[in-house]
DNA sequence: GCCCAGGTGGGTA
DNA sequence: TACCCACATGGG
């Protein structure tokens, strides 16, 4: 099942935007560090990512030519506050690696590539699935890609507008059709649903009252 | 000590 | 498709 007919996406975007203001998403300085970030967030809190980052930092890895150099263990070591360090390292080299056979290393050049053949280039590399491949396109690559996290799943659910068997595809397509296409417009919409995900909608002990969203609420109200 | 956090990949039926 | 599980750390 789709995303339910009528959900408002538009209006929901309009009162995240006028409750919570610009989200100036993501947080990094470099489109390199939100590579890094991207992978490192997998399944984790962001406190964790940070401080991945801040010892890869620290260790001068903060080049793709820098991380390519230094050994996958080395990395592993950096990143292991992040959780799953031998798998992010996989991913991390294996992009960098990528990114070094494929574009010389430069991130400027791998974003010459069109839209839908680097997504399928990103999805062939291992520990780069559609989430990560989504948030590097739009948050490093200002391309019009939606991401679809955790969060987003569980806004949708509480709102009744998913049965919550819903495909990753099928979710960024709903919102990329509802939509105007423009990546500013993705890039706003997904941080303010992150914003009210770690306010409003963890996963226990759910808040509704004050949240921009409040007002959907009536129409069915959460699930549990 | 227990639950949870901005996923991904591999396996089974 | 629909589940299961491993992967691992840090904060509340």
């Amino acid at each position: 099942m789709p995303i339910r007919k009528g959900t408002p996406l538009v209006a929901w975007y309009a009162a995240l935007r006028a409750g919570y203001g610009a989200q100036s998403w993501w947080p990094a300085r470099t489109r390199f560090e939100v590579v890094l970030g991207a992978i490192l967030t997998q399944g984790v809190a962001w406190s964790n990512v940070e401080q991945a980052l801040r010892a890869l930092r620290r260790a001068g890895l903060w080049s793709p030519d820098a991380v390519r150099r230094a050994s996958r263990a080395r990395v592993a070591r950096l990143i292991r506050p992040a959780g799953y360090f031998n798998q992010k390292a996989l991913a991390i080299k294996g992009f960098v690696r990528f990114l070094h056979v494929r574009h010389g290393g430069r991130l400027d050049r791998m974003f010459r590539t069109p839209t839908p053949e680097l997504r399928e280039r990103l999805l062939e590399l291992r520990g780069i699935g559609p989430e990560t491949a989504d948030a590097i396109l739009l948050y490093a690559g200002g391309r019009r890609s939606f991401v679809i996290d955790a969060y987003t799943r569980r806004v949708l659910f509480r709102h009744r507008a998913i049965r919550g068997s819903e495909g990753y595809e099928e979710l960024r397509l709903g919102f990329e059709a509802a939509l105007p296409r423009r990546a500013p417009l993705y890039n706003e919409y997904h941080a303010l649903i992150v914003r009210l995900g770690k306010e409003r909608c963890r996963r226990s002990r759910p808040l509704c009252s004050g949240c921009p969203l409040e007002p959907w609420l009536s129409s069915g109200g959460p699930r549990k």
